[in-house]
DNA sequence: CGCCGTCTGCGAACCAGTTCACACAACGGA
DNA sequence: TCCGTTGTGTGAACTGGTTCGCAGACGGCG
């Protein structure tokens, strides 16, 4: 993917005209990053809006004994880092680079000034912002009344949605960070998943997980 | 609070020329609400936009086995119910009276075109959005990663923080609705408190918990 | 090929929170 | 005032997840 596909295709800033869509990327910056490099933390000043170009990047956040937890992942075509940009305040989260990769960077400066001269695109945040808040909302509902089995297999779901398509239902994924995804310890999910690999719903191999069956896992999901 | 003091006063829509807040006063509803009544429930079309000017609301969700847990508290000059009026989606959630008053409403086919003209209402809009999602995020975090006596205390101070603000450190709510905050049984909030009360730190009453002692609780929520 | 690091699988002890059951206190009417 | 309702305190059994410890397997790399 390339800058300019980034800015065209993606709901954020596809409305923009060829003639901004230039203008603006004459701002942008477009950095190539390792595998497991840092790209800002919790505290740091908000001082841009990235997107990926490439690559895989997952945003945690960790607690007092350095157990962490992993908030979202954005892959190709997907924007991150958006709150503390936008108000000013510091970053509410790390971001490390989990698979290599490009990344385009947004610098506050450029953008905002760009956002205030156009409600289009400030209603285009606006609707990002929402789902943010309805999937960071359902996150904290899961971890607070679901117990691991619902989400784990909600979580198995939208993995294999996402990366999976058609994949033969493969999720590329070490149960450590599935664990961490959930905020649960690895054997509990290696436990889990044992129980479901002898029930023949899935196959497990060392960093990936296959579905053979998806409709029992969504009714792990329904039924509670 | 009057309709227009709300409108006035508030981050959301105080940047509003007079002229323009007297236009959308002639679009918009005050409800007399009682305690206990439903105002939407999740999945219900988003119609508009609510703001309080009397009494307390609570947002709630609640599990397949009829668990119910609390996601946000709203009182006098606040506004809620913004995520299914923007995208258009369902309610998320469901919002209960919790205290009889009065509330303003902003139906959507009034207040979206008004939100679309206005860029720098926009710009507060998506402050507000940046707000709640932070708050989210943070919910997320202490339910995944801190245990019940940290996420105990740092919800105690707040709620000293809002409501008690000269009250004597006196918060009026029962063990119960903390325990649908925090998304863990009465119980276990009963006993976490005895321990503090026995330790000299709050004083228990019916309906209210007054702190005797700030300190030590923001230690308990530092301290992990 | 052979080694090493990472990932997985499990057993066992432990622990925090849940659930159930019940006593009792406080408050608000009739 | 008496009664019903709602809130609180606490014991006891239970359960789901954690922690620790370790064995074995896979996969990449020299």
């Amino acid at each position: 993917m390339n800058p300019d596909d980034l800015l065209a295709r993606h709901d954020l800033l596809g409305i923009l005209s060829p003639e901004e869509r230039q203008a603006l990327l004459r701002h942008v910056a477009v950095r190539t990053v390792a595998a497991g490099q840092t790209l800002f933390r919790r505290g740091d000043p908000g001082d841009g809006l990235y997107g990926v170009l490439s690559g895989g990047i997952v945003v945690t956040v960790e607690s007092a004994e350095g157990k962490e937890l992993i908030l979202n992942r954005f892959g190709p075509g997907e924007f991150f880092g958006e709150i503390a940009l936008l108000d000013g305040k510091g970053r509410t989260a790390n971001a490390l680079v989990r698979e290599a990769g490009r990344l385009l960077f947004l610098p506050r400066g450029e953008f905002l000034p760009f956002l205030e001269r156009r409600p289009a695109l400030a209603v285009r945040m606006i609707a990002l912002l929402c789902d943010r808040l309805r999937r960071t909302t359902e996150l904290f509902e899961d971890a607070a009344l679901r117990d691991v089995p619902v989400r784990l297999a909600k979580q198995l779901s939208v993995l294999a949605e996402r990366q999976g398509a058609g994949a033969g239902e493969t999720v590329a994924i070490s149960q450590a960070e599935l664990a961490q995804t959930l905020g649960v310890s690895r054997e509990i999910v290696s436990r889990h998943l044992g129980v479901w690999r002898d029930a023949g719903l899935v196959e497990l191999g060392r960093g990936r997980i296959r579905i053979r069956d998806r409709a029992p896992l969504h009714r792990i999901v329904a039924g509670g």
